[in-house]
DNA sequence: CCAGTCTAGTTGTCTATACAGCTTCTTGGG
DNA sequence: CCCAAGAAGCTGTATAGACAACTAGACTGG
């Protein structure tokens, strides 16, 4: 069985592998090292290098040699974290109690934002997000219909995301527009909020691997009890 | 006065002039082309056009060539995009009204986030944001006194980050808090909504390439008449 | 007109080499 | 022990060249 795969690419590989084992600012191999080390020219471990590099996972300094980078500042909006992860981050203890699971006609909506067949269905799964046992988050999450066998997981201590990727589908990149809006009465009863509460409100698309629409999400949060830390740059637009 | 910039760097400062003025899957040049035109090897012109393919401005077709990429999806949420520049890409026209410009004493709370010695003043700046002549965000933004400068820019018509950057302190990176809240009387006074109405309130703090803190802002942004559009990736934490 | 082949051109991967400037370590002399 | 110089090693930039695989267009023959 011939290895197809590039040299500088195995490199890489292994490098990432060591970075995930070492600590900022430990020394990665020098280039000429790992040329010697894998056979291959410098400018070909340097090639592996230079993409950890553009990764952010390692930095280099001339003469001194590379080094694994520091790990980024929380960027909440630059990745979907999971609820649970987020609330962990903030020092709080997450849960979940699911309103109700069940396969359903799809609206035209969903029709549309999923790209499903005209006359499919949806998996829609309502579920409360608390924090220290207090509700913090009402969401109504949709999958197309042939992830119906998202009903027979452990959607209370399992992780969604987790089903769904055990399914063969794995989320990768997605959209969301964030907005407020006055909590309406079903959000209240949930939320044991006072009708009228503002709440944080993300509307999210999730596509797979292949660009397909994977899951369609709104999330009403209460702005008195979530905030999302965001860290960003700054255009260079002058 | 010898030029010490490197000829791979050269070429992609022409190259991201060439992207600025092309439209989405346009051609670029080819390496060898650029080769021939800069009077360089190829790997170096080669070198110039992966930076670009990195930064996402350009993408490769083995056999056919390089081609301008399309532009990436909303990213607010990871660049600091200037309200008016959002306001734009939602097709309205943005425009600003000065509610009180001044240097003020610090408070506590801003001289521990600017990180300024006891008894220094800041510049305090509100505005109100509209987008077609409606009110969509009340801001107070926040400089440390040495920026009073500002108070001489033009702040209707002029970019504050522009005016700010003049002054040789560039934005470059920072972290928000995002929640919901309910508008205040004053709120209601500056956005024309009832009091209660729900807001998007964003917290951010922005340093300059110093890591020097710059500006601390709050903008409050009315539910429904705002929302921010947001890409992100999904992380594989499974 | 269509299909197949060839040519010219592209990107992708790689080698070997060279020099510049920087950093760190070692050695020798005071 | 301290300092300076040199050596060894690093990253940064660049060259010239090679071959593989792919694409698009032109040309030729049926």
């Amino acid at each position: 069985m011939t290895d197809f795969t590039p040299h500088y690419h195995r490199i890489e590989q292994a490098l990432r592998a060591l970075v995930a084992r070492s600590a900022p600012h430990d020394p990665l191999p020098s280039e000429p090292e790992l040329a010697r080390e894998h056979g291959v020219s410098r400018m070909t471990a340097r090639a592996a290098v230079t993409n950890l590099v553009s990764a952010g996972l390692a930095y280099r300094s001339p003469g001194r040699g590379t080094f694994v980078a520091v790990p980024a500042a929380p960027r909440r909006a630059d990745n979907l974290v999971r609820f649970s992860d987020e609330m962990r981050r903030q020092g709080r203890t997450p849960s979940s109690r699911i309103v109700d699971a069940a396969v359903r006609p799809a609206t035209a909506a969903e029709t549309a934002r999923l790209r499903l067949g005209s006359g499919a269905s949806v998996v829609a799964i309502s579920r409360v997000r608390l924090a220290d046992g207090v509700p913090v988050a009402a969401e109504w999450a949709v999958f197309p219909g042939a992830l119906a066998a998202l009903l027979d997981a452990d959607l209370v201590n399992g992780s969604l995301h987790a089903a769904v990727t055990a399914l063969g589908r794995v989320p990768t990149r997605g959209t969301a527009t964030l907005t407020a809006a006055a909590a309406t009465r079903a959000d209240a009863r949930l939320l044991s909020l006072p009708a009228g509460a503002p709440l944080l409100v993300e509307r999210r698309l999730i596509l797979d691997e292949g660009e397909v629409p994977l899951e369609l999400t709104e999330s009403r949060y209460a702005g008195s009890r979530y905030h999302l830390d965001v860290a960003f740059g700054v255009s260079s637009f002058l």
